[in-house]
DNA sequence: TTGTAAGCGTTATCAA
DNA sequence: TTGATAACGCTTACAA
């Protein structure tokens, strides 16, 4: 591969003018500068990567941590980063964990699990120097992600950092569950169920104080039974629906969409249907909820707007450059209903 | 940031043997070793990544170039290239070029453009010297990914490289198209009709060669009013599916899962049922065909088979380290018939 | 305007 | 078993 010696030796100058010519700087002669571009174009010179990072203390790459890419959430999110940091001249590189692979549905709650792979995560960053962390959580919760002390600019995307030292970009959760459900009341309902997720997750708390609310401002009582949580899967929201049916319920609100598609299932093989014999609202807006038949009516995930948000925060903190930068927020970011035809008006 | 040499000062031992130790090498002493490895422990020593790569040619780095990670297709394949590089003690560095962020479906056969982020691509890897680049196409078709004499192994996945010199991985269309066919036709259909894609592209054509050779190896005649063209989107099923419907076919192959929603949305919408009135096949197992009603019955494409022996053939490349090593090929892999309940029986 | 030389952190060679 | 030293390719302060 052909180093700068070389360039300066064909040129007849010294690796200094090479250097500032590459680097824009000013003091050099149009003539030379001219040759030696000429050439750099004709070898195909390209400057060594380390020999860079190692002279100049900043790298201007981002470093992007994944729990794993082949989670649904983690390539919109990602993108977006990499889109804004390629704007705004920043590199990315990034390193996925790939808990899925390693341990399908055990490491949510697994602190051990995590740090396992977390730690040579970050030590691989910090070996290359990167300017700064954005964590990306392929399950939302609250995470113990980096250490207080941490040197590096970090911060936790799509989960809540433990550490209030770092700024968290999630999606607002309780927000999302207030108004799918008052877009359900909005349109009649008054006897809404509920297929939440787990109980303990966290996505399933805040969405229920969310329902709760919207329940509480339009004074309909609070009914403990309208409530079923699942697992998020597909059979789960199959069992929750023939709970819910018994219950007289007319409408369902199922905390993501592959549950509501239990839901369907449910409907299907007992002759109902969506959005006529009784109204379906799911969550995530993935692919398959335009599929569906009727397709259905969901709570869309902004991942793209979430990638963005973050890697704007983070390049910004890298700008400002301010020391101790006690600027640590909780960034929220609003879902947005995607109106399909699986809700009845019952007015 | 802590250094080898505050580490060394700290032991009062010299850089190389902290560097010895640190690089397994066997000649110190258990006294020593033990002393710097316990400081190293203490103080989070953590070699710099750069310094390193500058002085050893190797980086152990294959490079990753996609053409765009939110390509559904694109997720799985870097997820296995990664899994199988962090086995084999390789890092691996993603760059995303976003073809569909900046140019929508305009590129795929524009070779301006391709070049216009494909080259800063090469650059970027090759100055940071990794040891090979895994080029992963978004779209399959023929590329001109890489100069006939580049100096760096490299290869292109999920698409047809022009130059022969590089190995290409893809998925084998014809037995993909040939073993579909001969599966309706094991369930006792002879007149299939096709919603192919784009007539030029060449899944499309493929396809249509094993389609082809199945009805012709059951010495069924080939009527070309059987084999419609759509546009790979979810509208052109639906035009298709009328079509064929007129033509008597007692079966349809999609030739992929968007567009045999496409003629689902067309049953529905006649009171018609896949798998009772007609029988339908997709292809690519997307999300969607097990939650399309009944079932869909589809071709799955081996993405995480792409990526693996992907990864695989660079690796092994690299290890063998032949100098002009004219191994280069097209490895074919099979796509894999997931039966669900959309096909009737007609024996 | 251009060149010299030091130094970034590591590893490899060779001498002690 | 350990240490001194050179070298990797680049940038930069300073000298010419």
């Amino acid at each position: 591969m052909i180093t700068q010696k070389e360039i300066a030796d064909m040129c007849g100058v010294s690796t200094s003018t090479i250097s500032n010519i590459l680097n824009g700087k000013l003091k050099v002669s149009e003539a030379t500068r001219q040759r030696v571009l000429e050439v750099v174009r004709k070898t195909g010179y390209q400057p060594n990567y380390f020999a860079q990072g190692m002279r100049k203390q900043k790298t201007n790459i981002i470093g992007i941590i994944t729990e794993d890419l082949i989670q649904f959430s983690s390539p919109p999110i990602i993108e977006r980063i990499m889109a804004y940091c390629e704007d705004m001249n920043y590199r990315t590189i990034l390193v996925n964990m790939r808990m899925y692979d390693k341990w399908l549905n055990t490491w949510y709650e697994d602190e051990k699990k995590l740090q396992s792979v977390l730690q040579p995560a970050i030590q691989e960053l910090l070996s290359i120097k990167v300017d700064g962390i954005i964590y990306v959580a392929g399950h939302g919760r609250i995470i113990n992600c980096f250490p207080d002390d941490f040197k590096v600019p970090a911060m936790v995307v799509y989960s809540y950092s433990k550490s209030s030292k770092f700024t968290s970009v999630v999606i607002d959760d309780e927000k999302g569950g207030y108004d799918m459900t008052r877009y359900l009341i909005s349109r009649g309902h008054r006897k809404i169920g509920v297929i939440a997720g787990t109980a303990d997750n966290m996505h399933t708390q805040k969405r229920c104080l969310g329902y709760q609310k919207a329940l509480y401002e339009d004074g309909i009582l609070y009914n403990p039974d309208w409530i079923r949580y699942g697992d998020w899967q597909r059979e789960s929201g199959y069992q929750g629906c023939g709970q819910l049916l018994n219950e007289g319920v007319t409408a369902i609100f199922c905390m993501n969409d592959d549950m509501a598609a239990g839901v369907y299932d449910y409907l299907y093989e007992h002759g109902m249907k969506a959005g006529e014999d009784i109204s379906i609202a799911g969550y995530d807006n993935m692919e398959i909820s335009k599929y569906l038949k009727p397709a259905l009516t969901t709570n869309e995930i902004p991942f793209s707007e979430i990638g963005t948000k973050s890697a704007e925060i983070m390049i910004r903190s890298l700008m400002e450059e301010s020391e101790d930068n006690e600027s640590a927020e909780v960034v929220r970011i609003p879902c947005q209903i995607i109106e399909r035809d699986s809700v009845r008006d019952l007015k």
